[in-house]
DNA sequence: ACCTGAACACCGTTCAAGT
DNA sequence: ACCTGAACACCGTTCAAGT
C-alpha cells in the first residue's frame, strides 16, 4: 500500500503486520472483491506485503477464516440474556447475529462451514446463549437442538442475503412459471427487501414456537 | 479410469463425455473428496480425460456447479402440491429437500449461494411450490417471503449437517463453558442426531407458524 | 465435433537467506 | 523474530493441432 517506502528481505526494525491488522484487512478485501478472487496473494499486497509474510502470524487459510470468523462473531449481541425476558434477549441475538454476518456477506458461505473448535470467543458466545435458555427454563436436553434450530435459521437467512435480489427472475422462462411472475410482482408492490421482510417473519415464527413448546406462555 | 484404452490426441470414434455424465462423476467426487480438493483437473481424472475436455460440455466452474444444482434440486419432492392438504405438502417438500442437500453434504455451501437464473428445472420446482402456497389461499405477497424464510431454515439446516457433530464440543475451554457441557450431555444422552433433531423441531414450528399466520387453523 | 498437448496467469505453502 | 525471493505442486482456462 505505502508505495514510499519500498522493503527489502530481512526483518524490518518494526513489525509491519499484527494478528488484528490481518484479520481487519482479510475480512474487507474478502467483502469488496469476493470468495472467488479472495487469496492469500490479494491479502498480502492489500497489507503492503509478500504472501509468506502472511504465514508468522496464521498457520494456513483455513486457519485464517476461523480467525474472521471470531472477529465476526465478535459483534454479535448477547447483553440481553438474564437481563431481559426470553424473547426479546433471544430477539436481539438473531438479530445481531444475522446483521454481523450480513456487514460481510461474501463471508457467510466460507465462514459459515468452519468448524468451532478452538476458536474461545465463539464457544464463550455460545456459552452465554446457553445459559440464557437454562435460566429461562428451557430442560438441558432441549437447549442445544432449540439453538441450533434457530441458529439454522439465522445463517439460512443470512446465506440468502448472498443471493442476488433477482435470484428469482425466471427472465425468458416467465412464460412457464405464471405463479411465480405473480408472487413476485405481488412481493415486489410491498417494497422493502425480500430478504428482510422473510427474516422478520420467520424469527417471530420461531421465537413464539420455540417458547410455546418449552412452557413460556406468549 | 480404463487403463485399458490410452487415447491419443484427435476426436474419438465414439464421444467419450456427455453431460449428464459430467454432473453425475462431479456430485460424486464433491462429495468424496470435498470442496476443497474438487477441482476440474481431478473431475477430468475421474472421467478418464484431460481436462480442457470438460469444456466442451461447461462454459466454465461456475456453469458446472450450476448444472449440478440442478441434479440435486431434481430429486425434490413437490408431488405433493396440490393432492395433499397445505402442511403435509410442505412438510413432504422440505425433507426431501433437506435429503437432496444431505446426500451431498460438501455441496451445500458452494452449490446453494449460486443464482438459479437460467436453470428451468429448478425455476419449475419454485412454479410448483408457489402454485401450492396460492392453492392453499396465500396472500401474493406473502408467498415469496413465506417461502424464502421457510428454504432459509432448510438451507440452513442442511449447511449444520456439514458441520462435525461434535462442533460444539469446547475441549480444553470446558471448564469456562459448564452450562455447554452440560446441554451437550443432556443432548446426547437422548440419543440421534443434534441435527436431525433440530430440523425436526424448527420445521413444525416453522410449518405450524405459517398455517396460523395465513389463516390456516391448526 | 471432440479429444490432447502446450501454454498462461494464477493459486497455497515451504524454506533458505537476509537483517 | 519478521520479512523477501525462489521454488514447488498445483489451479482454471484458452487455443492450436490432431482425427
Amino acid at each position: 500500500m505505502d508505495l514510499s517506502e519500498i522493503r527489502r528481505a530481512g526483518r524490518p526494525r518494526k513489525s509491519v503486520l499484527d494478528r488484528e491488522k490481518i484479520l481487519g484487512a482479510a475480512l474487507e478485501l474478502l467483502n469488496s472483491v469476493g470468495p472467488e478472487k479472495f487469496s492469500m496473494a490479494a491479502l498480502a499486497g492489500e497489507l503492503g506485503v509478500k504472501p509468506p509474510a502472511l504465514y508468522h502470524y496464521v498457520k494456513n487459510k483455513q486457519a485464517l477464516l476461523v480467525g474472521m470468523r471470531e472477529v465476526v462473531s465478535d459483534s454479535i449481541d448477547i447483553s440481553g440474556f438474564g437481563v431481559l425476558p426470553w424473547s426479546e434477549a433471544v430477539g436481539l441475538w438473531a438479530r445481531s447475529y444475522r446483521d454481523a454476518f450480513a456487514a460481510h456477506p461474501n463471508a457467510i458461505a466460507l465462514l459459515a462451514t468452519e468448524p468451532i473448535a478452538g476458536a474461545a470467543r465463539t464457544l464463550a458466545m455460545y456459552e452465554c446463549v446457553v445459559q440464557g435458555f437454562l435460566a429461562a427454563g428451557w430442560e438441558p436436553n432441549r437447549v442445544m437442538s432449540d439453538i441450533v434450530a434457530l441458529e439454522s435459521f439465522i445463517l439460512g437467512s443470512a446465506l440468502d442475503m448472498v443471493a442476488p435480489d433477482d435470484m428469482f427472475d425466471p427472465g425468458a422462462d416467465a412464460p412457464q412459471t405464471p405463479g411465480l411472475v405473480e408472487a413476485l410482482a405481488a412481493q415486489a408492490s410491498l417494497g422493502g427487501s425480500r430478504a428482510d421482510t422473510a427474516f422478520g417473519v420467520g424469527l417471530d415464527i420461531m421465537i413464539d414456537g420455540l417458547a410455546l413448546t418449552n412452557g413460556l406462555g406468549a
